[in-house]
DNA sequence: AGCACGCCGACT
DNA sequence: GTCGGCGTGCTC
């Protein structure tokens, strides 16, 4: 094969060609990295996706200039997985690549140069600029691609490495290459020798005059007899701070200890023992074997289990089978803040063969968990989406869990997709079983499983047939009518409250809005805040005392006067969670009310300590938004309130309604956990809305169908496919005339009703970007493959439009 | 994405 | 006269 299509970490469509040279052609591989020359002066990290001799027509292909693996970094299942995200959500394979790698393993100019060992320099046939290199690379020994830049003109770097690499003088430095080198940790134990010799009460005699290191000496052999396989940390020692290293190093000098080094991994691993998982319950045993059937029938999982049910066990049952079948396990979650209870569990059975990968590990962990990936060393491993990209050998399982969390398709970042439905495709390229689990699944996700896309498993009851929690909606249009309420609560809310922490139980009060006010407006001339990078009305926050746009993150003071007509009569519309925290701290002074959002949560450690204030029972109540309904579980949580319920539905977004129900669902799950009394207070100005209605039956089959049948009728997910296409620029009227153009592309190619917009943005101005949307609206199935693909082609046109390059286009698959 | 090239305004 | 602003085009 002579030539090689080559995925750069760039986001540029598609991949490059190069020549592969003879001496690489032996080695090279599908899935291996390599380093390129790109442009004028740039050496890269790519990805060889493709080997063929197809030599290309319009171009010059450049050469590849080494192979940094002997083995592929990427699996050709992977490969697969790669391609599919490109084509399904019309990304960049580059943009994948980047997402995909930690930047350690894919390093662009910073490669090292070395000259190599023995070599005899020709002078003679050597250029001025090869021969600036060669002295260069004598004094300083190694030399790294920016810093050539100094003595050679950029263009002419790339050729004279080249060179220098054809003629054997030179060669890349790997081992600074790979940036990476694995920790090594010191570990001590007690000389072996010495033990055979001596016995200890001579050893302890011999110390008698050094009382620490006496201790010192007996703590490290009662650790060491204790359990003799458990390696001792050297740190460990000094800990308490009651030795110190001169007491080890007397220790040392006298032969008595010594120290070792071992690689230790960056991930900290449980070492304690490992334990038996709990017998399931009826419930469960008849869940898990729908789940066999299904596995056995070749099908993929949705797991509905209600709050409680116990869902982690039959995880746990099935992950052992799979890895006592030999094969690993890929178990996703949406944040890893959340892992708690299945760690713990996961951490007692599996101990070492445990990994964890998520975006908060530095770059040296990453590569940690990749080389032991790669080793086939982890047969189980948590993470969130990007564990997706990982170089896993044989995985047998994945396990989705809350499959409804949004945090699986972040808008944010690129590129765009969907965790969850990439999950069903990368266990189909491994040939693993895929179980979606969740208390409230999407409404995607249960309209699947019950077209028998996927079996639809439910576990109807909690753990230890505890009941569920008791659902009562209040009509606050009706208490304040009675003059029965105080501020934005109700008298029977606030008793229910009392009642609860009267008994030393605790409650939760969701409000899902942060700050105090949402806008601060001049009563005389109607002035609001506006965020002077979006087009957004500032936030009050008043314990920060300050306002926030929530969008860009700007803050500001809070204005005393109208900055337009100085008057002072300033006034503070729309309630935030900081303002209903004041609110239950006045009317419970005696409680202790605690306020969980991302706003009070920001500090160090806050989170964990607020954990525990709940977990010790020290807070009777916490106020909090959303972030409350994850992994807060608690035993003596009795009760929750939600004062202004409608809050949650009035959004502009289809998925208001399903966003509600799985949020209201999801709180109340805290509720009752162990005494099966749990209530949850709907405060709403609409007690006979559906959504409220149906929450309050229980009846999860009725809620989806409910939304299901909204669905259809306005034509929205899972009966259609949303593309959303999101055009920015600086300029208003620039971003305005794109949208309009690559509107009216679209419409030539598409149905009329396919296409909405383009559309000012819901928040038309972002960090100074105007925002238009266009909306395509298209059939499911057969159709669907033909309709993206004129989409693709109407894309492709508009960037025929050297005038709009500037624009900034993001395309949203399955919005 | 980066980077070069090229074309215009404000400075030593 | 030059430095540097960013619009445009190209990278195998």
């Amino acid at each position: 094969m002579n030539y090689a299509q080559i995925v750069l970490p760039l986001n540029l469509k598609g991949s490059f060609t190069y020549k592969v040279p003879e001496e690489l052609q032996t080695g090279i591989q599908t899935g291996m990295r390599v380093l390129v020359p790109f442009g004028g002066k740039k050496i890269y990290t790519g990805i060889v996706f493709e080997l063929h001799n197809n030599a290309p027509e319009t171009f010059v292909a450049k050469e590849v200039i080494s192979l940094l693996d002997d083995q592929p970094i990427v699996p050709q299942e992977q490969i697969k997985f790669w391609n599919w995200l490109s084509d399904y959500y019309l990304c960049g394979l580059g943009e994948i690549y980047r997402f995909a790698f930690p930047s350690s393993l894919k390093l662009e100019s910073e490669t090292y140069l070395k000259l190599k060992p023995n070599v005899k320099v020709d002078f003679e046939n050597l250029d001025v600029n090869e021969m600036y290199l060669i002295q260069a690379l004598e004094v300083r020994q190694l030399i790294n691609l920016t810093d050539i830049e100094a003595f050679i003109p950029k263009k002419d770097i790339i050729k004279t490495v080249n060179s220098l690499i054809d003629l054997q003088y030179i060669e890349i430095d790997e081992k600074i290459a790979e940036k990476y080198r694995a920790k090594e940790i010191a570990y001590v134990k007690i000389n072996d020798e010495v033990l055979q010799r001596q016995n200890i009460t001579e050893i302890l005699l011999s110390l008698k005059r050094a009382q620490k290191q006496k201790d010192l000496f007996l703590h490290i052999l009662e650790k060491q007899t204790e359990n003799p396989d458990l390696p001792i940390k050297k740190s460990e020692l000094f800990e308490d701070g009651y030795f110190g290293s001169s007491h080890f190093k007397a220790l040392a000098d006298k032969n008595l200890v010594e120290e070792y080094y071992m690689q230790k991994d960056r991930i900290e691993s449980y070492e304690g023992e490992i334990e038996e998982i709990e017998e399931l319950s009826e419930a469960q045993k008849e869940a898990k074997n729908e789940v066999d059937e299904a596995f056995e029938e070749g099908k993929n999982v949705l797991l509905h289990g209600v709050t409680s049910s116990g869902k982690t066990h039959i995880y746990l049952e099935k992950i052992e089978e799979c890895i006592s079948e030999g094969k690993n396990v890929l178990f996703l979650l949406p944040e890893i803040s959340l892992t708690k209870q299945i760690t713990q569990r996961l951490e007692k059975k599996y101990g070492r063969q445990l990994g964890f990968y998520h975006q908060k590990l530095t770059d040296f962990e990453r590569v940690e968990v990749w080389r032991r990936i790669r080793q086939n060393d982890i047969k189980v491993l948590i993470g969130t989406r990007n564990s997706l990209f990982l170089p896993f050998q044989n995985v047998g399982l994945v396990i989705v869990d809350e499959e409804h969390d949004s945090a699986y398709r972040p808008r944010e970042v690129s590129p765009y997709f969907n965790a969850k439905d990439a999950a069903l495709v990368f266990g189909n390229f491994y040939g693993a079983k895929v179980i979606l689990g969740s208390a409230t699944p999407s409404v995607e996700s249960y309209y699947n499983a019950r077209k028998d896309k996927m079996k639809y498993v439910f576990l109807e009851e909690r753990f230890g047939n505890v009941n569920l929690p008791e659902y009562e909606l209040i009509n606050f249009k009706e208490a304040q009518e009675s003059k029965k309420v105080s501020g934005n609560f109700s008298l029977q809310l606030i008793d229910e409250i009392k009642k609860v922490v009267e008994e030393k139980n605790q409650a939760i009060v969701l409000h899902n809005r942060r700050g105090y006010a949402n806008v601060v407006e001049c009563e005389t001339c109607g002035y609001v805040n506006y965020c002077s990078n979006c087009d957004v009305v500032m936030t009050y926050h008043k314990a920060a005392n300050e306002m926030k746009c929530h969008y860009c993150g700007q803050r500001a003071s809070k204005p005393k006067v109208c900055p337009k007509c100085h008057s002072e009569n300033l006034n503070e519309r729309g309630v935030g969670v900081e303002q209903i925290h004041e609110e239950v701290s006045k009317l419970f002074p005696d409680q202790e009310v605690d306020r969980m959002d991302v706003d009070s949560m920001r500090k160090k450690f806050a989170y964990e300590k607020l954990y525990e204030k709940i977990e010790d029972r020290e807070t009777d109540i916490v106020v909090g938004t959303q972030m409350i309904s994850k992994g807060l579980d608690f035993d003596h949580i009795e009760l929750v309130a939600i004062p202004k319920a409608d809050s949650l539905l009035y959004v502009q977004d289809f998925r208001a309604e399903e966003r509600a129900y799985q949020l209201i669902t999801q709180v109340s799950g805290r509720a009752g956990r162990v005494s099966g009394k749990g209530k949850v207070l709907i405060q709403t100005f609409n007690p006979d809305h559906s959504v409220f209605q149906l929450i309050k039956m229980n009846s999860p089959a009725k809620i989806y169908k409910y939304i299901l049948t909204e669905r259809q009728k306005f034509h929205y997910p899972p009966f259609t496919k949303l593309i959303m296409i999101e055009l920015k620029h600086r300029r208003e009227d620039k971003a305005n005339r794109a949208s309009q153009f690559l509107g009216s592309i679209l419409r030539k190619y598409l149905p009329e009703d396919c296409v909405l917009g383009p559309e000012k943005a819901q928040i038309a101005r972002l960090n100074n970007f105007y925002q238009f949307q266009i909306m395509l609206k298209l059939p499911k199935g057969k159709k669907y493959e033909e309709y993206k693909k004129r989409v693709l082609a109407s894309l492709k046109e508009f960037d025929e439009i050297t005038a709009y390059h500037s624009i900034r286009k993001d395309v949203f698959v399955d919005f």
